[in-house]
RNA sequence: GUGGUCGUAGCUCAGUUGGUUAGAGCGUCAGAUUGUGGAUCUGAAGGUCGUGGGUUCGAGCCCCAUCUUCCACCCCA
């Protein structure tokens, strides 16, 4: 035992092989669902400047950054450490008391941990505008990390799986991410909901309710619907300083929020927000959208929902959610339209759109629903066991042989006793072994064990080969 | 960041009102059994009871702090 138990971070967690062989069986089915609508791959640093992060994810998100200390002695760099001990601070002139955390900031740390894969991919884009081919379609596979109080589905570290299309306004592109979201679950046996909503909507409904300036706190507190009742939203609204006429003016929608009918709630929304003209160029984005989607087989259903909010400031168009049915579970995927983020970089009048999909959730929530196949465990397919020196030389040839024709094969690595070797194998699941003795290397042969019904038999290599690929 | 919750062997968990040397099952290792496994039997190893303080003659048990787990809020995949 050592002296000091180990440990890893809040919110991290280690991957045993069976979690790795059903997170990448995961991986890659969305991966193949990704390239087969035409995206490419792209990877980016697990750091970024925190210029680049900051502000990009409203103030909550900020707090939420991993931030990387600079490297060396920042307090001896700014002589902050004085041989009096009097400790003045250069920094802006104040002294230690009057320092707060955001003053010292900038100058302990320049670089954080990517919170999301967006954001990355937009100063991407920028960067490399000269080589890309637009509209571009990307995907990205990373880690994204977030100092969050872990709960039930959250955690500090997780991987998103980002498709968007960049340089390109056309509402086909939102159609595709459904699509791209309906491929991906129907393949992993997932049955899910998309709720769709638009910023627009979201915009105009502010605007005409008296409260144009109020969209994002009236958003956020919408999206709580579900989760509370009316009163609640009524109550946060007003608690944020939105008008009582306008709450009232707020009435009308509350009580069609849970209205999913688009033949009933689209003709509403048209008649309610008729004096916003960017409310109703909204409802006709959804309308379009809705209406290719009609059209094609989904498994899942399609809503619109004027209560979701969810999706970072940055949002300006369709916001897209994805849940999983029969498991309480935050959304699993998410995303939507972004008209401008590439503008905070240099690169003007680029819009995008994509969609997220959370590995981690989906892997809780198919573990929780016994979705995993079987079948996915297997490794090694026969095990060479090994019984001396001598014996050793004759099976490392045989061994590359078996791989060169493709059967995963290995060879304990110890002439241990029949029984651990054995053992080792059942253990692995490992479904054949072979014994090669005294015997079988004057004969030039195999002996091939069945581990399940402890048959065996002798053979050539050749026909242990065609026993292994079937 | 706020509120609650959990922590005893590798794993799952007992542990009485605060009382001598902290237990069980599973797993591990060794042997019964030196080329035939999954079974059975025998034996062994394995613990600063999350960590640090405190109360007490005495703490796994009570108090405080801290870390971790899980849950809710905030926010989000």
């Amino acid at each position: 035992m050592s002296l000091q138990k180990p440990s890893i971070p809040k919110g991290t967690r280690d991957f045993s092989p069976l979690e790795m062989v059903r997170r990448n069986y995961i991986f890659d089915t969305i991966r193949k669902v990704f390239q087969l609508f035409g995206y490419q791959p792209i990877e980016t640093p697990a750091m970024e400047n925190l210029s680049t992060l900051l502000g990009k994810y409203g103030e909550e998100g900020d707090k939420l950054l991993f931030k990387i200390l600079n490297s060396g002695d920042f307090l001896e760099n700014r002589g902050w450490r004085m041989e009096d001990g009097s400790r003045r601070s250069e920094v802006g002139g104040r002294n230690e008391e009057q320092l707060d955390y955001r003053t010292l900031l900038p100058f302990i740390t320049e670089k954080g941990l990517r919170y999301d894969l967006t954001v990355p991919f937009a100063r991407y884009v920028v960067q490399h505008q000269n080589e890309i081919i637009f509209p571009f379609k990307r995907y990205q596979i990373q880690p994204v990390w977030r100092a969050d109080r872990p709960q039930k589905g959250r955690y500090r570290e997780f991987f998103q799986c980002d498709v968007d299309v960049i340089g390109s306004d056309s509402l086909l592109n939102e159609v595709e991410l459904v699509q791209i979201a309906d491929k991906v679950f129907t393949n992993l046996g997932l049955k899910y909901i998309v709720k769709l909503n638009n910023r627009k909507i979201l915009s105009g409904i502010a605007e005409v309710i008296g409260e144009p300036g109020g969209m994002i706190d009236l958003t956020i507190t919408l999206d709580k619907m579900e989760k509370t009742h009316m009163d609640f939203v009524i109550t946060e609204l007003r608690e944020k300083g939105f008008a009582d006429a306008s709450i009232d003016a707020l009435a009308p929608f509350l009580n069609f929020a849970a209205e999913k009918d688009l033949a009933v709630i689209l003709p509403f929304l048209k008649v309610n927000l008729h004096a916003s003209s960017i409310g109703l160029a909204g409802i006709d984005e959804i309308e379009k959208i809705t209406g290719y989607l009609q059209d094609l087989q989904l498994s899942g259903s399609v809503e619109l929902d004027i209560s979701l909010a969810r999706g970072l400031n940055y949002y300006t168009g369709t916001i897209i959610e994805v849940k999983a049915k029969d498991v309480p579970m935050g959304s699993i995927c998410g995303g939507g339209r972004y008209d401008d983020l590439t503008g905070i970089f240099g690169l003007k009048g680029v819009s995008g759109v994509g969609i997220s999909f959370g590995a981690d959730r989906i892997y809780d929530v198919m573990n929780e629903l016994n979705l995993f196949p079987e079948m996915i465990a297997a490794t090694t397919k026969v095990l060479f066991v090994n019984f001396g020196a001598a014996e050793e030389k004759f099976c490392l040839p045989i061994l590359s042989s078996l791989r060169e024709s493709g059967i995963p094969a290995e060879i304990f690595p110890e002439a241990a006793k029949l029984k651990k070797q054995l053992d080792y194998a059942n253990r692995k699941k490992i479904p054949y072994t072979v014994l090669v003795g005294e015997n079988e290397m004057k004969e030039g042969m195999l002996t091939l064990k069945d581990m399940q019904t402890g048959e065996q038999k002798l053979m050539t290599l050749e026909q242990v080969k065609e026993k292994m690929a079937k």
